[in-house]
DNA sequence: TTCGATTTGAGGGAAAACCCCTATAGTACC
DNA sequence: GGTACTATAGGGGTTTTCCCTCAAATCGAA
């Protein structure tokens, strides 16, 4: 596996490096400081994974490197690996062409974890949830919500649900398991988010958009 | 008071003529089948009410219609008259200057009541709802929603602060009623909207808009 | 002035939700 | 093989909400 690297941090680029090559074979690992390097090594070398950092301050902006490296490298996995979890820029990401993007606060495995997922052909973005609501398809976007908001996957149905004004009953019936199940889904949430009141919820979904998804 | 009726139809503009003749102390009435015609109007007299249907077939587009006419007349009140209550129509009224967005589906004495406040200074808009959530402050924007939902300036709050996940004994605290006032509300509102499920709120929210506003 | 709507509040009982704890089975990681 | 996470579900008790009814004060409209 043949990897390449872009950020302005040298720690991160090698913390990054460490982690990658400790966790996949990987045959070569170039660096970039930032967008226009990094299109060069693109014309020269083909990868296999590219992370790139959003947030470089001098250079190209992340968003056109991103989508001159997608044009220089079809088949490479373009990752965006951020400071900030805006909405916006995940919603470019995905637009341009990205795979996923994970943000600077994940920690060491969880990171290796989605590349892994990133790897095998899935597309991580963390406020991209998974259609609680629909009956079936194709979904080969996966939500990285796990780790922004820490919750697995049938956690996040039943947080969706929720703020959606469904009862406890209805999501019960809706995903066929039980009234107890739900509610204990419904306290785990909870003291994963640290929250107790629902309009706490509300705050949530609102900054997570799931009242423009569903 | 000068009025001029902008509207295609003829018998909308004699409707609403007979109307505001009836309702308030009329000197004039001019009519307009389009805005270019509109604003040849607006350049020679000088109104103190439009009303202005914005879906016009040729000719002028309405918004920009409201725009010139808001130059042209700057004291005027200009009153938007549609078939649709779109919330991005709405929206852009309200940014061009309209002072009110009138829906054609209200009843002759809805409408002279709507038309008697904007008179009074009052803007008036189906989907901008008064903030529950402000303490205090200079409210010139009052919500048509009555006519839209039929929901009490109480209800409404009641209803916002609802679906934003706000239990019964908050809304109490906050309003400074009992929880059983509070739960009356509850009870009107989904008797007028005719709705029993909660979610069946959440569908109405988002459909006007709340969570973008709150 | 009577009628309807609004706002306020309560009683009482049924239903739902919430809280805390326990428990099992599967998966995944080290 | 132990530890952690996930998904499932129950017991038992408290709190909240829901439902239906009644009622008083206010206010604008017919």
């Amino acid at each position: 596996m043949k990897v390449l690297i872009v950020d302005d941090h040298a720690v991160v680029r090698d913390g990054l490096a460490l982690l990658i090559q400790d966790a996949f074979v990987v045959d070569s690992v170039h660096f970039a400081q930032e967008g226009r390097e990094a299109i060069q090594l693109a014309m020269q070398h083909s990868f296999d994974l590219i992370l790139l950092d959003l947030s470089m301050p001098d250079g190209l902006d992340g968003i056109l490197a991103l989508l001159e490296l997608r044009k220089l490298q079809p088949k490479a996995r373009i990752v965006i690996f951020s400071m900030y979890d805006e909405e916006v820029y995940q919603q470019k990401a995905y637009e341009n062409g990205a795979d996923g993007y994970l943000v600077k606060r994940m920690k060491g495995d969880e990171l290796v974890r989605a590349l892994d997922r990133i790897m095998l052909g899935k597309k991580l973005f963390p406020t991209v949830h998974p259609d609680p609501l629909a009956h079936g398809g194709d979904e080969r976007v996966e939500s990285a919500a796990p780790w922004v908001l820490p919750l697995s996957p049938r956690e996040t149905e039943v947080f969706t649900l929720t703020v959606l004004g469904h009862s406890q009953r209805e999501i019960a019936e809706r995903l066929g398991i039980s009234v107890k199940t739900v509610e204990n889904h419904r306290q785990h949430i909870s003291q994963k988010l640290g929250l107790s009141k629902r309009s706490d919820w509300l705050e949530v979904a609102k900054k997570y958009k799931v009242f423009e998804l569903y």
